[in-house]
RNA sequence: CGGGGCGUCGUAUACCGGUAGUACGCUUGCUUUGGGAGCAAGAUGACCCAGUCCGAUUCUGGGCGCCCCGACCA
């Protein structure tokens, strides 16, 4: 992609009504446009960063036996009154609409009861369990107050995967895989360290539930991180003493700390498949309500705390496993014409070697081209110029700590990591 | 939903009961070219509706919107 040509521009201020970090920054370096309090728009950068994070949820997913599939927005209020969810005094968060012909319509704040009356077509006998469908899905939730940026949001994509299993004993064996596939995804998208699986309440389904905590000062919840085993303890079950029994952590050595919400796994048991009525034929062929568990990430609040979280003064700071391109590749040629003409080589051969590149191609001076650079966070400038044509080697430039080395284009090509090897930096 | 704050070019800000200035960005030209350049010439703005007033962007009321704190967050 050519930056003369690029849908957006940086801006050298933020809005001065987005205090928020992540906000701050994805609107100045032109990854996101913000519509209305709590409804962001993804621009290109945004969504080519938007689209990483879904790949590698998308990959965990599928190696733990997830299908993936797409249900509507759009909510039948029927199959709502049936799970006693479709009262606005017993859920507050709805957007509903109604349809021309008459008869009233939510938008899906989530989607347990559609996908559950679903299946009572798919699953009817021992054989169809267990089975893990999950998507990438528009979620709408009238919420009183949005804030924190990108962090809490009226409309967000969240992937969800529903488990459908025989029994408590199959669910708790995916549970603990779908725990393990969740710590990959935050590895992977440069979380890793600061990310702890917590155990929280189970709110109105299960007396508990596990999320996924990102420690940030930013954040909106409070844990309780036991450094030692890495796991933590939200506030909202901290005074709880069954918690320290069934999860042997001592309560004396936890340490307090602000979080970020980046994921929950929760076990939902046969609440809406009893009130859906899904149920299969054991191998006795007696009648059996589905045991299930649901798994929420959403993606552009993970990108949003990976903003927060990896960024300096400069700006924004991608891991290169979730970067919108490998490289930035900047053309200092102030005018130069051989400097122009070897910009454009290094830009057909890292393109024709499958590499992602920004290229800055801009007639722009060489301070404006940095500051850009550094703001949107490409993991790798390259530098062409008088003086690196020279050399015969380019300067290249580490955002992440500003490790710089001079290599041929050869080089560069053998080394780079064409965003896949996503190491965990924090 | 309770409390507080705020709405001025694309962005950030200033001033004012007599129709608005600055910076960045944008357009044109010249110079400049390794960390957000200089000069010159331009274009672009008072959230909406009422009221008071000779006159309202300014004052009053209402609406709408935005931010923050709290409550809520299945």
């Amino acid at each position: 992609m050519r930056q003369s040509q690029l849908f957006t521009k940086t801006r050298r201020e933020a809005p001065s009504d987005e205090v928020s970090k992540n906000a701050q920054l994805l609107i100045r370096a032109g990854f996101v446009h913000k519509e209305m309090a709590g409804v962001y728009d993804l621009l290109p950068l945004g969504l080519r960063t938007f689209n990483k994070v879904v790949g590698i949820i998308r990959e965990e997913m599928n190696a733990i036996g997830g299908q993936e599939l797409h249900l509507s927005a759009l909510q039948d209020p029927a199959v709502w009154q049936k799970t006693d969810r479709w009262d606005d005094k017993k859920v507050d968060s709805w957007f509903k609409t109604e349809l021309k012909t008459g008869g009233a319509l939510g938008l899906g704040f989530t989607h347990e009861e559609p996908l559950t009356n679903l299946m009572r077509e798919q699953v009817s006998s021992w054989r169809d369990l267990p089975t893990y469908p999950y998507q990438f899905q528009t979620k709408f939730r009238n919420e009183t107050r949005a804030k924190s940026g990108l962090m809490r949001t009226r409309e967000f994509v969240m992937k969800d995967l529903y488990s459908f299993s025989t029994n408590s004993t199959q669910h708790v064996e995916f549970y603990a895989k779908a725990a393990d596939a969740y710590k990959k995804i935050f590895e992977r998208a440069g979380l890793g360290g600061k990310t702890y699986m917590t155990f929280a309440s189970g709110g109105s389904f299960s007396k508990y539930s596990h999320e996924f905590q990102t420690e940030c000062e930013a954040g909106e919840d409070i844990i309780y991180i036991d450094d030692a085993s890495k796991m933590a303890v939200n506030k909202e079950v901290y005074d709880d003493p069954e918690v320290y029994k069934t999860t042997g952590i001592n309560k004396a050595t936890l340490r307090e700390a602000k979080a970020i919400e980046v994921g929950n796994i929760f076990t939902l048991g046969t609440r809406f498949s009893d009130a859906l009525g899904l149920t299969y034929k054991n191998k006795e062929g007696t009648d059996t309500p589905v045991f299930m568990g649901s798994y929420g990430i959403g993606p552009a609040r993970l990108m949003a705390t990976v903003a927060e979280l990896l960024s300096d003064a400069k700006g924004l700071v991608w891991p290169a496993s979730v970067a919108p391109f490998d490289v930035h590749l900047v053309e200092l040629s102030g005018g130069n014409e051989d400097v122009k003409k070897e910009a454009e080589e290094v830009y057909r051969e890292l393109t024709a070697a499958g590499v992602e590149v920004l290229f800055d191609d801009r007639d722009a001076r060489a301070g404006e081209k940095f500051a850009d650079s550094d703001l949107m966070g490409i993991p790798l400038r390259v530098v062409v110029s008088q003086k690196t044509l020279a050399e015969g080697k380019f300067e290249c430039v580490e955002r992440h700590g500003g490790h710089t080395t001079h290599k041929t284009l050869s080089e560069l090509i053998t080394d780079l990591p064409r965003g896949k090897a996503g190491l965990s930096h924090v």
